[in-house]
DNA sequence: CATATGTCCTGAGAGC
DNA sequence: TGCTCTCAGGACATAT
């Protein structure tokens, strides 16, 4: 599922494309029911053809593109999409294409085998009302360990609850946020208001050096093989997992054969953590 | 307002 | 073997 590491390490690999002009965005024919597209397929053709891409941006887990109008072409992949320049996984499930005027350049696909994924386009204006209006927070790699403490402070939710909510912080999922408690030292269970001053800095810490680190490693690629990166390849930063989806593994920091990996269900979603050096 | 729950979706894997 | 069932979870709508 990509989140912040593998939204990010998208962005970078299509960063080729920036100074290119888009000569034809398309629906492929997908057999089974097509993604949300907002505004319209129509509006997507007429705003975008033509247009230069200025840059490819990451807000959150989005990736975005931003066009030489202003318009910013805001693509979530949320479970299982990709957004690549290589051959997409299958042939099937591919949600959007964009061609370029160059004919040798590569097409742009978003492929999605859940289809939960969505693409908006926005206008300038749309894009600042929607980074600043308060639907989704500032980007988690934004924030200063001030702001960081404030985002998510006040909240009784367990801690690895709140570093979900993307109204507080945008770019933290599931995987990440245990792997970041885990470094921290921090029980995932323990209310986010309830941290002390020490742990607030671990966590900030944490969550960066995770983040940071994952970026370094092409994000996860998990059993499902699904995640590649824009040109093809798989992340590594499932090598070097400490906690998440290692139930009964041994503690990478305890080392101990009796502190093995928990698992446990926060908010519907598996946490997992070592009970023994996580308080 | 804050928090909780149900929903969407496909394919892998378990269990019989 | 082939069927059914469960699960994975990001974001959002709706409920409390």
């Amino acid at each position: 599922m990509p989140e912040l590491p593998e939204v990010e390490t998208m962005r970078r690999g299509l960063l080729p494309i920036v100074g290119r002009t888009i000569a034809a965005v398309v629906k492929p024919r997908c057999a089974r029911r097509p993604i949300a597209v907002r505004p319209g397929w129509t509006a997507l053709r007429r705003r975008l053809a033509g247009q230069t891409v200025a840059d490819v941006a990451r807000f959150g887990k989005r990736v975005v593109l931003v066009a030489g109008s202003g318009d910013r072409l805001v693509i979530e992949p949320r479970m299982t999409g990709l957004v690549v320049l290589a051959d997409p996984p299958t042939t099937d499930h591919l949600r959007l294409a964009i061609g370029f005027q160059d004919e040798a350049a590569p097409t742009l696909w978003f492929w999605d085998r859940r289809g939960l994924g969505t693409v908006t386009l926005l206008s300038e204006g749309e894009y600042a009302a929607f980074t600043t209006g308060g639907r989704v927070g500032p980007d988690a790699l934004a924030v200063d360990a001030e702001a960081f403490r404030a985002r998510l402070g006040r909240s009784t939710l367990p801690i690895k609850v709140a570093l979900l909510d993307q109204k507080r912080l945008a770019g933290i999922g599931n995987l990440y946020a245990s792997e970041a408690c885990h470094v921290a030292g921090i029980d995932p269970r323990r209310p986010a208001a309830g941290l002390t001053d020490a742990q607030w800095l671990r966590l900030w810490t944490a969550v960066r050096d995770v983040l940071e680190e994952a970026i370094l490693c092409e994000g996860s690629t998990l059993g499902d093989g699904t995640y590649r990166t824009a040109l093809g390849s798989p992340g590594s930063y499932q090598n070097r997992h400490r906690v998440y989806a290692r139930t009964g593994a041994a503690c990478p920091r305890c080392q101990s054969p009796e502190a093995t990996v928990a698992r446990i269900v926060q908010a519907q979603r598996a946490t997992f953590y070592c009970a023994a050096c996580q308080a």
